[in-house]
DNA sequence: GTCTATAGGCAGATAGAC
DNA sequence: GTCTATCTGCCTATAGAC
């Protein structure tokens, strides 16, 4: 993505929060002209279609999430507290009144080219990989238990923020998601 | 729903796949006349906004969703069956590629009137009694162990059930939703 | 790179005949 | 109840000046 200069960015930032928020179907360029003031034609000019927004926001998206999960991974010691960090991120994105981008987009995925759609398996490729070693280590360090599949641990564990972070936009509870993370831990825990 | 004829039900019928399948956001009043065959001012006659259509779909989705937990129920005979049972209706919509349409109306959540909203809380709160309700009755029988708490353990069995049939759109293992509805099982068993 | 201007089509919605 | 006809506005996208 260093390949995008400021507006392009400017760009970028506000239709991800439009599709965390709305929708990827729920905005228009004009949505995003009269946020970031600039017309549409010059939107047009960084992402000719609406496909191309969605691909670019994606990319971008999981870029930093990776980098993300490897600063947990660098500065949490256990395996049981990077798995609490990664959490908070979704309780934060709940709090905000946001979707994952990823997960947004896969539910509008009919709407989507087949590039945004190979984004999106590799964010939850990499996010399931991420997830499993830090599962692997914390069974290694006692604090979660023997488990038949690490690999469906942590698909399992993933689907529910997904889920958590979705049906918290309605929920009453405005702690659902920390409620719902907590009981995903508390199930892999000893 | 007793209360609409069978043109409406059929424009239901295909503005709930659609939902189902696409997003709210992402169909027209025109391509729900290319389907049931009638005129797209005979669908304003039935639904004179589009979120009337939203409410109405919810309200009958829900109904029938209820009364479908309420044959399990009935029909099966071990809180844990009547849990796996709930749970195959996800891995059926999954491998049919839809979402649960009120998880999917969720995701659409800002582009709803508040009486839709209110029936996306209402399937919450009745799914989560349900699944409480069952895990109880696996807890006495001894499918499943003890839990700290069963309501916070149905809100996660439920977010686990609306993020594994999201994330299975795009997943690559076409078993995926199955997988995790396992897994899901799998932790609270003993 | 950003703008004005505009194309061409589709969106949700309504009026009124039958 | 269903239709034809139509409104108004917004949508994505493009051409071409600066």
């Amino acid at each position: 993505m260093s390949n995008l200069n400021n507006t392009a960015h400017k760009i970028l930032d506000v239709a991800e929060l439009f599709t965390q928020t709305q929708g990827f179907n729920a905005f228009s360029y004009k949505d995003i002209q009269t946020e970031v003031g600039v017309k549409t034609s010059s939107i047009h000019y960084y992402f000719p279609t609406k496909q191309d927004l969605a691909t670019a926001m994606a990319e971008r998206y999981i870029e930093r999430f990776l980098i993300a999960l490897d600063d947990i991974g660098q500065k949490s010691k256990t395996g049981l507290e990077k798995l609490e960090e990664a959490g908070k991120k979704f309780v934060d994105a709940a709090n905000a009144q946001k979707l994952c981008l990823c997960g947004m987009l896969t539910s509008d995925a009919l709407s989507l080219p087949q590039e945004t759609l190979n984004e999106l398996r590799r964010f939850y490729k990499e996010s399931e990989r991420w997830i499993a070693k830090s599962i692997t280590q914390a069974i290694k360090e006692g604090g979660i238990r023997e488990l038949y599949s690490v690999e469906d641990a942590a698909a399992h564990f993933l689907a529910t923020l997904q889920g958590g972070i979705l049906v918290a936009r309605v929920h009453k509870d405005g702690s659902y998601m920390q409620t719902v993370l907590n009981q995903a831990l508390a199930l892999l825990k000893k």
